[in-house]
RNA sequence: GGACGGUUAGCUCAGUUGGUAGAGCGUCUCGUUUACACCGAGAAGGUCACAGGUCCGAGUCCUGUACCGUCCACCA
């Protein structure tokens, strides 16, 4: 054996061989399958450490039931990340000074897709720098030809059964990426903005009704004011109000949901421009003659309909030219600081707009049987799937009770486009590619429909989506046992999937979710480009080994817990990596085979039931999921138990003339060595395996430690 | 405005049915022996945020408070 470990040269050479030798396919395993589906990287740039997390801890608990004797599948995937890729792309543009609006679509296409293979591609290397044993031969990715048929009839048999639908109703615009958001990719943010009291004249001269607003702009699309029925205005309801700068009569309204409270107690609808103004409007259509008007358009600028003072301003300059058009209608201004809805990639102001979409309905079941909420709230309920850390089970049931219709289309390039087809006559028909003719009136000159999904809803199919695409693997794998992700994506992802999952197959798609934390630095920061403090897995994997990168992840860390690493931590476990290694190195060092097995004293004997113990005790948390006192254990069995006890206590009867007693102590040591190795593996895979590869044939029992069995 | 989490040794964190406080790193002292100084032996260091309560017994359960953090939200 080497005097020291080069990790460098070992980590590739044991993960080809590990590749070669077939195991990593579970079709080459025997027993009780066990399957995790990994969450598939986003395929728009490197691995982050985040990465690192996710793999370190679903490659433990596959490389723990590999050894246990179950057949383990890991399926490996890449996400094309429609909207994300995009902002990645754009930005790429930009930077190369070109205009992202300016490459035609297809080319745009074209040029996303060459850049998302080739990123997908060095992100599969760097998986398997990682450690990753996963089966690269069912390796899927989102835009492959077979997922995207199975997200078709899902899509299909959603729409048969009245769960998804087209409407106009209001969505999150975002201004800058030219497209609508669903409700989970807008934030908030705190905005200072000023809140204009804006005087509305009554029609008959008696008085006027005082609204407070912070949009004075989108007052030519007003439609009616609406007070609250118990408010000081209320004696106007039923009367007209001039709107103040159009002059156009519109109706005073009574709605129980403005707050009297507020402001002045009286709000102005303006449906076109505001979700809930649209809402109050939808209630008393009958009451109000005018029909809403966009006064903004996609752009962020304002339309004819603003009227010919206001139209092709900015959203800016037409809120100060208003003001100057409301005059002596307007009463006062007061500074306001509140949470304005922006997209949670750029930041800028979400605009509500009404546009014709596709949503997913997520409360209620029209046609037959339970709402997509239902069906997943009774698996959490019931307890077919099981949330790790139980908190989050909580936090996924406030989701899920306040769940509003999904919008899933985008109008950006990059993804999976709906596969609908309009007819001259405005028949739908969900086709994939163009149909030959109309089914309901048979015309053939079709309009397709030109938005994509959501990413999020052809991954949230993941799960049976890549199982079905292998013939005979959705019986034997799914279920499958675990989903290991993020807590972050926790609505967006985990919660979608046990909705399709059940949805399509009738089954939950997994039995537990294990929910790891974002990884931050040792200020508790999180990492980003922007701050600097990013660690790059890879990079500090060649300094310091993959195990000890692995090692710092995992101990000291608990199930949604946001962990802390440090590079002083990963020396640490580098120091441990060496620490096997040279422990291993005394052991082999004199080692001969017996030529007949040794006798143990009763000592022997009980350092190799505390190793045994231990073991069990390894096996105990990872089957709890409990990672950190898993790996904690194995890391001090070894240390502190076997070199630090038993392998000094054995140096003087390796050199006593007793050569029996010597042959005893050499074999309890690789007896030990061995036990401990199987121990430690699915933490620090390389180490081990190297080291396993240094023991004499008649110890292995396998090629691989990899494949040795865990008792 | 709602919800959730955290507060334990200088630092980062464990603490699984309530039973006299744990680990790693760091600090200090000593030590070079058949692997390893990326090492060994040993030591110091905590009123478990605060205030009540339940209990024979509370870091652990209950109530409240403070501070920190996160997420959600159509008060114009």
């Amino acid at each position: 054996m080497d005097t020291r470990y080069d990790h460098n040269r070992s980590e590739a050479e044991i993960y080809e061989s590990w590749e070669n030798s077939g195991f990593f396919n579970p079709d080459n395993l025997s027993g009780k399958p066990f399957t995790i589906i990994m969450p598939p990287p986003n395929a728009n740039g490197s691995l982050h450490i985040g990465h690192a997390l996710f793999v370190t801890l679903e490659d433990i608990m596959i490389r723990y039931y590999r050894m246990r004797g179950r057949k383990a599948l890991w399926l490996p995937g890449a996400d094309h990340a429609g909207f994300e890729t995009q902002v990645v792309y754009n930005k790429k543009l930009e930077r190369e000074g070109r205009s992202f609006w300016d490459v035609p679509k297809k080319d745009l296409y074209d040029e996303i897709k060459k850049f998302t293979l080739e990123n997908k591609q060095y992100m599969e290397s760097q998986l398997r720098k990682l450690g990753s044993s996963c089966d690269w031969s069912r390796e899927k990715f989102t835009l492959d030809e077979d997922i995207k048929d199975i997200v078709y009839e899902t899509f299909e048999s959603l729409y048969k059964d009245g769960l998804v639908y087209r409407a106009e109703r209001p969505v999150n615009w975002c201004v800058k990426h030219q497209t609508t958001l669903s409700d989970l990719e807008i934030k908030h943010e705190e905005r200072a903005d000023k809140l204009y009291y804006v005087k509305y004249s009554l029609e008959d001269g008696n008085g006027f009704v005082e609204i407070a607003t912070v949009r004075p702009e989108t007052i030519p699309a007003d439609v009616a004011v609406a007070v609250h029925p118990k408010s000081r205005f209320k004696e106007f309801v039923g009367k007209n109000v001039l709107n103040p700068i159009t002059g156009k009569p519109i109706p005073v309204i009574s709605d129980a949901s403005v707050d009297p409270d507020f402001g002045t107690g009286a709000l102005k609808i303006t449906p076109y421009h505001d979700s809930a103004d649209f809402n109050i409007w939808v209630a008393h259509k009958k009451e109000i003659p005018d029909l809403p008007v966009s006064v903004i358009d996609r752009y962020g600028k304002l339309t004819d309909e603003a009227g010919k003072e206001l139209r092709d301003l900015k959203i800016k300059e037409a809120r100060d030219k208003s003001l100057e058009l409301l005059g002596n209608k307007l009463i006062k201004e007061e500074e306001y600081s509140h949470e304005v809805a922006v997209c949670y990639k750029c930041g800028s102001v979400i605009e509500p707009r009404v546009m014709m979409q596709w949503f997913v309905r997520m409360t209620d079941a029209p046609a037959k049987g339970k709402s997509l909420r239902d069906l997943a709230v009774n698996a959490v309920k019931s307890g077919k799937i099981k949330i790790i850390p139980a908190r989050f089970g909580k936090v996924l049931m406030h989701w899920l009770m306040n769940l509003r219709d999904w919008n899933i289309s985008r109008q950006i390039v990059w993804g999976i486009r709906i596969p609908v087809w309009y007819c001259e006559n405005d028949h739908v028909i969900i086709s994939e590619p163009v149909p030959e003719k109309c089914p309901e009136c048979n015309s053939n000159n079709f309009k397709a429909e030109e938005d994509v999904f959501d990413t999020w809803f052809s991954s949230g199919q993941w799960p049976f989506a890549t199982l079905m695409t292998k013939r005979g693997d959705f019986q034997k794998f799914y279920p499958t046992d675990v989903m290991e992700t993020g807590w972050d994506i926790l609505p967006f992802w985990v919660m979608r999937m046990i909705m399709f999952g059940i949805y399509r197959t009738g089954k939950v798609p997994f039995k537990t979710v294990y929910l790891h934390g974002l990884v931050r630095d040792k200020d508790r920061q999180k990492m980003s480009k922007s701050k600097g403090n990013v660690i790059n897995p890879l990079e500090v994997a060649e300094t310091y080994g993959m195990d000890a990168l692995r090692m710092s992840l995992i101990i000291g860390n608990t199930a949604g817990m946001d962990p802390i690493i440090s590079e002083d931590k990963i020396r640490g476990y580098r120091n441990f990596t060496t620490k096997i290694w040279n422990a291993s190195r005394f052991v082999l060092m004199d080692y001969t085979e017996p030529e007949k097995k040794p006798k143990l004293s009763a000592r022997d004997r009980k350092n190799i039931r505390d190793m045994e113990a231990a073991k069990n005790k390894v096996s105990r948390f990872i089957e709890k999921f409990d990672f950190n006192h898993a790996a904690e254990t194995a890391y001090h069995y070894f240390w502190h138990t076997f070199a630090d006890v038993v392998i000094e206590e054995s140096k003087p009867r390796l050199k006593s003339d007793n050569e029996r007693d010597a042959a005893a102590a050499r074999e309890t040591l690789v007896t030990i060595l061995l036990g401990s190795l199987k121990m430690l593996h699915p933490f620090m895979p390389f180490v081990t395996e190297t080291v396993y590869q240094e023991l004499p044939k008649k110890v292995r029992r396998e090629k691989f430690l990899m494949v040795e069995h865990w008792q």
